[in-house]
DNA sequence: AACTATTTATAAGA
DNA sequence: TTCTTATAAATAGTT
């Protein structure tokens, strides 16, 4: 509007564009202000120039952080998501620093750090980690009571289960005299309960203590009941 | 602009308010498309009605985001700050915990939660405790022994400060002859030299453990000096 | 939502 | 930039 009509299109010339920018801008902070007053509405408007100028009208019903606030809330996006992602995966990494941290703290903090302790403090420190050692071997023979424990209840079932077959093969060949020989020899054989050869299984076993190692041995025994003893 | 002339106040007929509003707005978002396109600029346009009812225009060539980001950079502002610093309390908050739980695994981790270590863990953990403990314990020596050389230290200046002033005293009173007896006596007393009340003292100061103590009863000697022994 | 009389905004010129 | 002014554009009140 104006003494001519223009065309919607960007103004080449840059004195024209400045000052139709200028006068538009006047326009619409008026009209913005006037929204505002007029019709109890909250109103953002900012504006940056073809040279980076800065101009900005908001209502003054509402500050710029509630503003941005109250978009986010309505549209339903957010804004911060980046800033927090980054913040986050800085947590995260910090988070897992003191994880290890606190790793390294058990095995390292005792022997060094000492210095800034009094003696109260030493002796406090000292005493509890007397009772704390305690606890551990406590635990420690705990568990070995108990493995060991484990290791003869398995080498009491493994005899039992061996001293079964012996008698079930001696009663096998005792009632088949000498027809299947062969055979019985070498069902023997792959059970691996021929000459003594499972007594010695029975004291490697008694002295090993890696349940895995039992087990494996144990399943040449064809019983997989074992893996429950 | 229209038929009749109106203030600029609230609208207080909600369906002229209504209407004005929506009539208001597609004039605002027409400016604002246009000046987008005649004056090359970035333009956002945010407004929320009185009924909460949102709209929005922004120029299409930048996204609302890099829109609010060239805002923050031009004006200085920081948006997100206040997001920034609920985060950053969040995150003093948890290094707090973790600062607290870092000295409390050091007291109670050796007590409790052995129950996952396995044999070998349990072993190194024993081990390594045990080593520790020598570090607590030689360290807790050390500063016995650096406490008892101090002790000493004082005790020895006392001794000789006293040696001095008992040699200084005799000295005036050989000097002085009967003449200031009373004084004399006064004197010595006052200073906590007369007969062997002083002996005790050292006695006392060589069992003792509190340097304060030791400064407590060694101002009785008048001697500040003894202060930086 | 349309109409339109009237007000308001502004293009061009100074 | 700002002022002026002719003219285009927006819109208040009405239908």
């Amino acid at each position: 509007m104006g003494r001519g009509k223009i065309e919607i299109k960007r103004i080449e010339n840059a004195t024209n564009r400045q000052v139709t920018y200028s006068k538009t801008r006047n326009g619409l902070f008026k009209k913005a202000q006037e929204l505002t007053v007029l019709c109890d509405a909250k109103v953002s408007l900012i504006m940056f120039s073809s040279t980076g100028k800065f101009h900005e009208f908001i209502s003054p019903n509402i500050s710029t952080k509630a503003f941005f606030d109250l978009y986010q809330k309505t549209t339903g996006t957010d804004l911060w998501s980046s800033h927090y992602e980054k913040m986050q995966e800085n947590y995260r990494r910090l988070k897992e620093i003191n994880k290890k941290l606190r790793r390294e703290i058990i095995r390292q903090r005792m022997g060094g750090e000492l210095d800034d302790l009094n003696i109260k403090e030493l002796q406090a420190l000292e005493a509890k980690m007397d009772s704390s050692l305690v606890f551990v071997r406590d635990r420690k023979y705990h568990v070995i009571k108990t493995q060991t424990y484990t290791h003869k209840k398995k080498v009491r079932n493994l005899e039992e289960r061996r001293a079964n077959l012996v008698f079930n093969l001696e009663t096998k060949l005792d009632h088949q005299d000498g027809i299947v020989d062969n055979e019985g020899y070498y069902e023997a054989a792959a059970l691996g309960l021929a000459n003594g050869a499972s007594n010695l299984y029975a004291l490697r076993l008694y002295q090993g203590y890696h349940p895995n190692l039992i087990l494996h041995h144990g399943e040449k025994y064809g019983s997989n009941d074992l893996r429950h003893a």
